[in-house]
DNA sequence: GCGACAG
DNA sequence: ATCTTGTCGC
């Protein structure tokens, strides 16, 4: 096991250039392979928990708002943090931070970074696993939001998505059912050989009938985690909802915190 | 030049 | 992400 690569968090203020170098520098430093303490059968069997012994492992869930000014400029990113444990919410901390630079796919870590590193420094508890809203290794550079804070704070992480960044569907992801998977490639608007295997297609949830569809979740590795365990866990912790828990639960709280500062 | 593009 | 009511379907 390694350690934290503070030298690494998101410095706004990088050139264009300099922040797709510092992703490289991240996705060298990332460990696509699961490398974590818990049994993950115990975020979906409650028995393997008991089995087990000790603590469920602390589970973290996180998702952005953004704040309006009087001018009515988005100027303030607000980060969510909930951790859970056990599917019990243990904690919830936010943070706001100025917002320095507008969304530019692929370097999203650069606009929502502060606020996240700054909420977390501020929660009590030791997470064993992170999820992010957005993409892990599927990404132009192997380094999602959720890969870069996860090396970052080298805390195990995974990437979250509802829409496909990059990379190409090894099949029809259309109208799946629950539970069913379909793996993401590589492909050449990637930095990584064509082929490679980046995240799956995951569907949480889906209707019943034919009519109405639900798309799937595109879920990959952020750090610490591989693929298969990356997908596996976003289905254990989702149940009635499209969208694992912790991170429904850190979308729902970001919207909550927003309102309690105005707007 | 054209198309693609997490939140 | 965010602006927002009604509305389609089970």
């Amino acid at each position: 096991m390694h350690d934290p690569r503070p030298d690494l968090a998101p410095d706004a203020g990088l050139s264009r250039e300099e922040m797709e170098a510092l992703q490289r520098e991240i996705a060298t430093a990332a460990v696509f392979e699961d490398d974590f303490s818990f049994d993950p059968d115990v975020l979906s069997s409650p028995l393997a928990t008991t089995a087990s012994g000790g603590d469920p492992p602390t589970v973290v869930g996180i998702d952005q708002s953004f704040l309006t000014n009087d001018d009515g400029d988005q100027d303030r990113a607000l980060s969510a943090v909930v951790a859970t444990r056990g599917g019990e919410v243990i904690e919830r901390v936010h943070a706001v931070t100025p917002l320095e630079i507008p969304y530019i796919p692929g370097l999203l870590s650069f606009r929502e970074g502060a606020p996240i590193l700054a909420a977390l420094e501020t929660l009590s508890v030791d997470p064993d696993l992170c999820l992010f809203d957005g993409s892990g290794r599927i990404h132009f550079r192997q380094a999602g939001i959720a890969t870069h804070m996860g090396v970052v704070r080298d805390v195990p992480s995974i990437g979250v998505a509802k829409s496909l960044l990059c990379g190409t569907p090894r099949a029809d992801t259309d109208d799946r059912s629950t539970g069913t998977t379909v793996g993401i490639e590589a492909n050449s608007r990637v930095d990584a050989p064509d082929g490679t295997l980046l995240g799956y297609a995951v569907q949480t949830r889906q209707y019943d009938s034919p009519n109405r569809h639900i798309n799937p979740l595109y879920v990959s590795p952020g750090h610490r985690v591989g693929p298969e365990t990356a997908a596996d866990i976003a289905l254990a912790l989702s149940s009635s909802y499209k969208l694992p828990e912790p991170v429904r639960l850190a979308d729902k709280y970001a919207d909550e915190a927003k309102q309690n500062l105005g707007e």
